[in-house]
DNA sequence: TTGATTATACGAACATATTCGTACATTTGA
DNA sequence: TCAAATGTACGAATATGTTCGTATAATCAA
């Protein structure tokens, strides 16, 4: 359904990522916060304006720098992803999923916390 | 370290599936429980019999019909794209790529509370 | 004003993944 | 036995993603 049924790549991710916090962005913008130094400005542009003909992001051009936004929404791209992920590496199970994200080192203590809170209000529905 | 930074791409992860389940398996049984119409045998074969190139699985060639075996670890490598997509998809917030699972129409009651007793024995320690 | 800077557009090179056709060897069964 | 079936090897076509060079236009600053 939607405009929401994109795979972005990887590439196209972190320029996602950008978009989403900052809202509005240059291509300028996007390529600083990304900080490549491993690939220059033409190629962040060349993507965004790929990622503007698939859909994914919107732009600006009335002034001569074109302002893009992202189009397709934060949380059901996620969505997407994690269930592609759960079926093609975790063979359909969430749990395990899950447990391998909180086994690793990222999940700090606080975050543990959050998930608590959150399973708790899951039980209360 | 070690020969684990693969990154294996859809179609390797596919037939790794089967291998972890399976143990030891011919071209034509993965081909067979992958049951994909819409890809041919020699397909499958040639995928394969790259990843052996890759080091990804071991075989046994000595009778006319090769035997496969998985060489690189499962949870290593679930873990390994776990924070991958952590760091790709979610900004590096395990919790938010857990909330998101959990939210999901797989997540059913049961790995729900698969969860909650892996959370207990994570506190215990 | 005019040269330097900063933008976009776009084609092309390059890398990688997937798919298949075909050649050829081995095994099987009528 | 020998034709059909089954297997591997491998080149090549196709698809997709990433990167860059270059042309060209707009803006800026001395």
């Amino acid at each position: 359904m939607s405009s929401n049924n994109i795979k972005p790549t990887e590439g196209e991710m972190e320029i996602l990522q950008v978009l989403w916090k900052k809202g509005h962005c240059t291509v300028r913008e996007v390529h600083e916060d990304l900080n490549k130094k491993d690939s220059g400005y033409t190629t962040t542009l060349k993507l965004m304006q790929i990622m503007h003909e698939k859909g994914m992001v919107d732009r600006d051009t009335s002034s001569k720098t074109h302002v893009y936004r992202a189009l397709i929404n934060r949380e059901k791209t996620q969505q997407q992803l994690v269930n592609k992920m759960i079926d093609n590496v975790f063979n359909g199970s969430a749990a395990r999923l899950v447990m391998q994200a909180l086994g690793n080192k990222t999940a700090s203590k606080e975050e543990i916390d959050l998930i608590k809170e959150y399973l708790s209000k899951l039980e209360n529905k």
